[in-house]
DNA sequence: CATGAATGAGAGTTCATTCAT
DNA sequence: GATGAATGAACTCTCATTCAT
């Protein structure tokens, strides 16, 4: 899967896309994707100033300079919006990732590398952080359909699998390795959003080097592993 | 332990209560710390119950037999209100972690035990961990004076005090101490929202398995430490 | 029953009502009850203006001098508004019936007056029978709770008992004279549709002298029951 | 049978059709009524299953595979669509009331047999029912033209004119058997209406066991007035 | 003719907060 | 202190209709 999608309006638009589309179409189906896009900007934009809370239909409408019930024409609904957000926001992540590794063979680089891709994408937008959470408000998942739940988690461990695959490489058996990036995760979630919620300055501490020597460590394992 | 106590309007109560009251005030002050009580229990009940979102003050007033404008001679907002509730769960994971060290001298058993308790806390009552995060919505703090704010970072900051007085006494140098329990803390907070959200099944891990790992591997270190 | 009732918000008002109140209750009381009919009086005056479809909740509140907001401190939808003007409407047709056939011994007459009664309600206020239908729009119940819906069906069987006791009383046996007053509602709720929808006039005939005509023939039939 | 018109949008067409149209002509007018007849279907369907109110033009625009502009085409508005069904349907109940009397010759079993398959055409399909009063809704006409409404009046009285005649041929005076055709039309209605609205069961009694009650009465008054 | 995006008004409902009593 | 009616603004969402293309 490539471009992020909108779940319900956007089937007839994706079958056409798929077909061999006629100019006329084509150019229809451009201008609706910008459209799209522009809401959709708009949304990120409202939400990143504003926060997930006071974000309103409304509010995203005057940003982008259209009424409320335009909106609906591209997402059924709120909720909609923000899983389109998301989408993208996990596209981003893995092409960061995806980037970070590209043309590296060394293996201990490679998992270096796609982890603190991950680590560095949400540390600097910590507005994506919060989009992922956003929808397990209360920590309790609200809205998503499960579909649509399941094809964003797969996304996610997409974008941890580059690491996974490094630590598999450097010696670590899958279980061990799975385990490794999961303990990996947490740890890089949690120290996002103890930093980011002004938790972490309590300790004095900054998050970069926590997980630098958290790296460090999860390295010289798996290298010892590799040696076992 | 102080009374969790409530920034503005209770700034009378507070004032009442130091000084050196008469008994006529006393029972008055009796009296309205009772009704507090209640309308806090309420509202933890509610928002147990229904979560952060859906309660609402009406909500709050209803199961406490109160009236809605009642809870505003109690609280001056909803936000003090949850500030409130946050400063009580911060109590009661202060005493779950004083006891669980309590009459224990082995220092490795006691940054065991207190990290434990810790991490167990929020695992058992995961709406307490929402709690310590809702008033930072979208990641964003609101509604905290910055007094309650820095009156609730140095009760976190207690409850992981004896696990780091405990590496000190293994023989971390402070500073490493300082660093390793804010490593743990990040650890443990990682591992908690990711398994409240779902999101940790995603790996088929356990996070009480990965939490043990973590702190076997701290404790090794700590140990490592006093022996170099 | 008596007073019509308000289902939902109105419950603890008339479990005070029926406890031995003290005076400040009662004027609380009534100044409720009071504020409640102005509501009631403005939805009624609006949907008689305006029909039923047009009566929005906004249009009601500006009628009755409120806030829209303030409406829901009185009725919990507005399902609810028109569920009690429903109730309100039957409690006077029943009070019409039953003054039709005060003190009169004729049972002939008791039948003739208690269903003209009926006829000559429901004709002289036709949105009253709107009322009746509103919440079966589409010909499908929506909205009212089966509880409701319940009491208000007897009210209806109420409004018609009297009718039927003197069939009765007339000779015809039980199940005959629950037979000639459905059969006699139905003659009636029909008269009063078509004629309410200009239908009748289609045949250029009144309604009343039909009524009438149907009526002659049905106590003639309840003359015969009884001689038979 | 004329076709059901559209009073506006059609108007054009029907122009056409009257003239002495070229082939070109015919082949567009037989195109744009075939169209005319989808969107009708559509609209009948969606009625029929989500009832009056929450078909809405989106959703008889989907059905019939058109966009929502497009129906405008075809008809003015919302209400000229219902004006077509209801035209539609009363030609429906016409040809089932032809059918029923065709090639008898016995009077009374025409009356009884013309007046049946009105009474069965609503039993069997209420919504055509509905659709009759819709555009009365809360008893009030709105949005028919006049002319439309005489027409459809027309038809409807079309439908009873067999039985009228037929109670003529018994030897009623044409002023009673006008009179006995509306009785048994409202007495019909009055059944309809209460069955579906579920106000019949009150009295557990069967509307059909009503009608047939009321008919043999009917006819017996038509015999006796023949004697006479 | 057909499109379908866009409008604009309006729907019911919720809620934190205020304030006269 | 306590009441609870009232506010007023906000919310998401729906819909018949229009119009440039």
């Amino acid at each position: 899967m490539d471009a992020p999608s909108a779940p319900r309006s956007a089937a007839r638009s994706a079958a056409r896309k798929s077909s061999g589309a006629r100019p006329r179409e084509l150019r229809h189906q451009a201008l609706a994707d910008a459209r799209r896009r522009s809401v959709l900007d708009a949304a990120r934009a409202a939400f990143f100033e504003l926060g997930m809370e006071k974000t309103s239909m409304r509010e995203i409408a005057q940003r982008a300079g259209y009424t409320v019930g335009a909106l609906y024409s591209y997402f059924a609904s709120k909720e909609e919006v923000y899983g389109a957000l998301l989408a993208e926001s996990l596209e981003r992540l893995n092409a960061r990732v995806r980037q970070a590794v590209e043309g590296c063979a060394d293996e201990a680089r490679r998992a270096r590398r796609s982890a603190t891709a991950f680590f560095d994408f949400y540390r600097e937008n910590p507005r994506d952080l919060d989009l992922g959470f956003y929808l397990f408000q209360g920590m309790t998942p609200r809205g998503l359909t499960p579909e649509l739940n399941e094809k964003l988690n797969a996304r996610l461990r997409d974008a941890l699998q580059p690491t996974q695959n490094a630590l598999k490489a450097l010696g670590l058996p899958a279980r061990k390795a799975l385990e490794e990036v999961t303990a990996l995760f947490a740890h890089t979630v949690g120290l996002l959003v103890l930093s980011h919620t002004g938790r972490i300055r309590m300790f004095r501490q900054a998050s970069q080097d926590l997980f630098d020597a958290y790296l460090r460590q999860l390295l010289a394992r798996a290298g010892a592993g590799q040696e076992a």
